[in-house]
DNA sequence: CTTCTTGTATCGTTGATCTGACACAAATAT
DNA sequence: ATATTTGTGTCAGATCAACGATACAAGAAG
């Protein structure tokens, strides 16, 4: 599980939380079905509150993402299926990282150039 | 000015102002020299309070990416310079864009396939 | 100089979130 | 059947941010 809590970002934990395990999902790094850990041993992990972890989890249940079972854990729900995104753009996606890496950029530096790019209207 | 605030984001609204504002900045929508609205019009504009807005400010002053002088307005440093990006990385982005646009992708799409393509590590 | 604009600072109130702790319910493991 | 694991729910206290309002300070404009 890679996921940490900035305690320098304003935004609440429970909302970082909630972001990296959606972001997770739609990576497939947790593919349909996978277990994710209990929220008192990710909680711990992450040195926050249980209910924090909780309140990630049942927003993510809600939005239909995740299925939760007392005492059989949360899983990631057999209908979650990432966005659509065009097969072509994910390999230009794919073929720019790559290349970026290449190139000694980090995943900051992508984000910055993706987000300059996107910023130019279409003409 | 293309900024607004999201209200069904916890992130504090003086957050997502400063992240945008920071964006606009790097992406050279406003550029060094360039004059931001005042405190209290921008406010109202956003349908925020105006302490609000002059956090989000003040942050980005202490950052070194604005300066705020009484009377005088806030204006974008002009020793603020966009993060170093490799051009090739750049032109990469524009080329990904300007094709998901073509293919009917939104910046959502696009952001996603380059979170996707980062969660893959490197070989 | 006088007036206007603009940034800076403070106050009290309200609402949201985090925390630590505890009890409870349901599925799993032995 | 019993014990353990795990999700769910609640509670009081603490912290933080937003709000509306007000006052002040410094530069610009007339």
């Amino acid at each position: 599980m890679h996921v940490r809590i900035d305690d320098g970002d304003p935004t609440p934990p429970y909302e970082q939380l909630r972001r990296q395990l959606l972001a997770l999902v739609h990576a497939g790094g947790l593919p349909a079905g996978a277990r994710l850990p209990p929220i008192r041993q990710l909680a711990a992990d992450l040195g926050v509150a249980a209910g924090t972890v909780a309140r990630a989890y049942r927003e993510l249940e809600d939005a239909g993402w995740l299925v939760s079972r007392r005492g059989g854990g949360t899983r990631v729900a057999e209908g979650a299926v990432a966005p659509q995104v065009p097969p072509a753009v994910l390999t230009l996606a794919e073929e720019l990282v790559q290349r970026a890496r290449e190139l000694g950029a980090d995943a900051a530096a992508v984000r910055a150039a993706i987000d300059r790019a996107l910023a130019r209207p279409e003409p």
